[in-house]
RNA sequence: CGGGGCGUGGCGCAGCCUGGCUAGCGCACCUGCUUUGGGAGUAGGGGGUCGGAGGUUCGAAUCCUCUCGCCCCGACCA
């Protein structure tokens, strides 16, 4: 390709509303622009490198018998009816009408579909298991899409879905599922963790994701730091330590006065106590109506862990006003005695004593509150957010380390969820029909590839892991009207791509500074600088992105020798 | 959805508070000449309903009202 003929871009300056780095240098390099939020055209550099992690993806998901579908994006409401989701999934989903007035919405996922396909298509054990898998476009309506391609509302996402007659295999897929996974990421040349996740509202029980350590990332992610235990921080377990100190003289519930001490913090420095002493009541709402959550001073509840254990359909943070009209309290004086609304609490409450909370009036807290004595909980469980320095809950000398990251692919097993609301039902042996086992497989392509540039840039631009660069090679003539080195550099250019590497030309009258800028930015990993004091001497350079190493090699001898400079990289 | 910010040639911005000639600057773009081993110099040139609608005024990018869009901070997800 000829660099003048292609369509890249580039911007010196970052755009204003670009936020995090990988945003910022696609855009730069000429590889996406935005069009709405959240809704971004591809550009050529852009969709070579989209094409290359499809392309990897593919790979693995055909060695591992995936069969590649590519199902429609729109699709019937009476579908999602039948699984229950049209109703479940909310403002996410973008629903409208075609001109005969049917409901429809854009796909944000495809267990329906798959589904639908499968219950029609598959009758018999005999056909399981299978993989079907596409890649395809999909439409979120998120609430705040942000950071360019790394959340979009519409993007490319490879999702994948197994269908078994047994738990074993559905296991055995999962776990093949997740060694393709582990292939993909680390041929992508990222540096990634599997975690345990929760499952969030596609359902199901067995689940793990795929995360790109990265400070800019969205998620956090605990792992030990002796054991292999790692896992999404909305799900990672925590240990509660049971304390042997013995037990302090019980004290009586007391009345304090507290006046406009709301927040955890100014009460514990206005009563002069650690916020350890404390119980933060957080109100919630629910399917099942409101609910109170409790944990120590010092934790943060954690909303997940709650709905678990709840065990609802959905939760979220009461608003203000809500509180307020439900309880006749501002928040900030709420606690959980004498509380009309169930009280779960998390499984370090029962080991406190002579704790404080508010009192249910303004301006008071309480003091000397017993678990036992003074609270009537619903249920008690694991409620909070894991800390960094937490015992880790698989191991014992093992401590809590906490990072950032950027999920790139989830696993899950769906079990029956889907194959019962919708029937998809094979015979067995016996003749007897039962409900297929499902199992479902997500990677995000265009954030896989930000992931990438999150981990692999430096103050010039982007570095590309050379598996998915949008090419291998760029050819820098020094000046491309020098007649020398205009022939050496098409010669060189045709050898490499006779030799199978992906090599830009940068075939105009620039100067030679601007082309290196340019090569920096779009990140190619190998530039060939070809000039005529070099040439005269019958060598031209070769330069590595990564690491700015350069070497002169003989021309046209050793162009021969650049496809293994490349696959050392 | 709640809170904050911003909309001025393709990109980055100034001008707005305190209304006043033809709306500026840098980069990018086009033409000529020179230049060509790290974002060139020079001389010309093209391109903007100042997000939109309404209002105030002799006069609005600037003031007022409404509206649309985008970005950022919090609950969701590949």
């Amino acid at each position: 390709m000829r660099y003048s003929k292609l369509l890249i871009p580039t911007l010196k300056e970052s755009p204003a509303d670009a936020e995090v780095i990988s945003h910022k240098l696609m855009v730069r390099a000429g590889m996406i622009r935005q069009m709405a939020a959240g809704i971004y055209s591809i550009l050529p550099m852009g969709l070579r490198v989209l094409r290359k992690v499809e392309q990897i993806i593919r790979e693995e998901m055909n060695k591992i018998e995936g069969q590649e579908v590519f199902l429609p994006s729109i699709q019937p409401a009476e579908l999602w009816a039948e699984s229950g989701r049209w109703d479940f999934y909310g403002k996410e989903l973008l629903r409208f009408k075609d001109r005969n007035n049917r409901e429809f919405c854009y796909g944000p996922t495809h267990e329906e579909v798959i589904t639908d396909i499968v219950r029609r298509e598959v009758k018999s054990y005999r056909q399981l298991p299978i993989i079907l898998y596409q890649i395809q476009t999909k439409f979120r309506d998120e609430v705040r899409p942000r950071f360019g391609i790394m959340r979009g509302r519409e993007f490319t996402m490879k999702d994948a879905y197994s269908f078994h007659t047994t738990e074993e295999s559905t296991h055995e897929t999962y776990s093949s599922m997740s060694s393709a996974y582990s292939k993909i990421f680390k041929r992508c040349g990222l540096d990634f963790k599997m975690v345990e996740a929760d499952s969030g509202t596609i359902g199901g029980n067995f689940s793990h994701e795929f995360v790109v350590l990265a400070n800019s990332g969205e998620d956090c992610i605990g792992f030990c730091d002796s054991c292999d235990y790692a896992s999404n921080l909305e799900k990672a377990a925590t240990k509660t330590l049971s304390t042997n100190i013995k037990s302090p003289l019980l004290e009586e519930l007391k009345e304090v006065t507290t006046p406009n001490k709301k927040s955890i913090e100014q009460v514990t420095q206005f009563l002069q106590v650690s916020p350890k002493k404390l119980i933060k009541t957080i109100v919630f709402e629910t399917d099942q109506g409101l609910v109170a959550g409790l944990v120590r001073g010092d934790r943060q509840i954690n909303p997940i862990k709650l709905k678990n254990l709840i065990d609802c359909e959905w939760l979220i943070p009461a608003s203000e006003e809500l509180i307020t009209k439900t309880t006749g309290l501002p928040c900030g004086y709420l606690g959980p005695v004498e509380i009309k609304l169930k009280i779960f609490a998390d499984k370090e409450i029962p080991l406190m004593s002579n704790s404080i909370t508010g009192s249910n009036k303004v301006g008071i807290h309480l003091t000397g509150v017993q678990f036992k004595r003074d609270l009537n909980v619903e249920k008690v469980g694991d409620i909070r957010n894991a800390n960094e320095g937490d015992p880790c809950p698989k191991c014992d000398p093992g401590k809590f380390k906490i990072k950032r990251g950027i999920e790139v692919g989830h696993i899950f097993i769906l079990g029956k969820k889907y194959s019962e609301s919708m029937q998809a039902l094979y015979l067995d042996a016996q003749g007897k029909e039962k409900p297929i086992i499902m199992g479902c497989y997500g990677i995000g392509v265009g954030r896989t590839a930000a992931a990438a540039i999150e981990q692999n840039h430096d103050e010039k631009g982007i570095i590309w892991p050379p598996s998915i660069a949008p090419f291998q090679a760029i050819i820098l003539p020094v000046n491309f009207s020098d007649d020398a080195v205009n022939s050496a550099a098409k010669e060189i250019y045709k050898s490499l791509w006779e030799l199978g590497v992906e090599t830009l030309l940068d075939d105009r009258s620039e100067r030679l500074g601007v082309k290196f800028k340019d090569a920096e930015l779009l990140g190619i990993p190998l530039q060939i600088v070809v000039g005529p004091k070099n040439l005269g001497e019958g060598k031209i350079e070769i330069k590595l992105r990564k690491n700015n190493e350069s070497q002169l090699i003989l021309f046209p001898e050793e162009i021969s020798h650049i496809p293994s400079i490349l696959s050392k990289l």
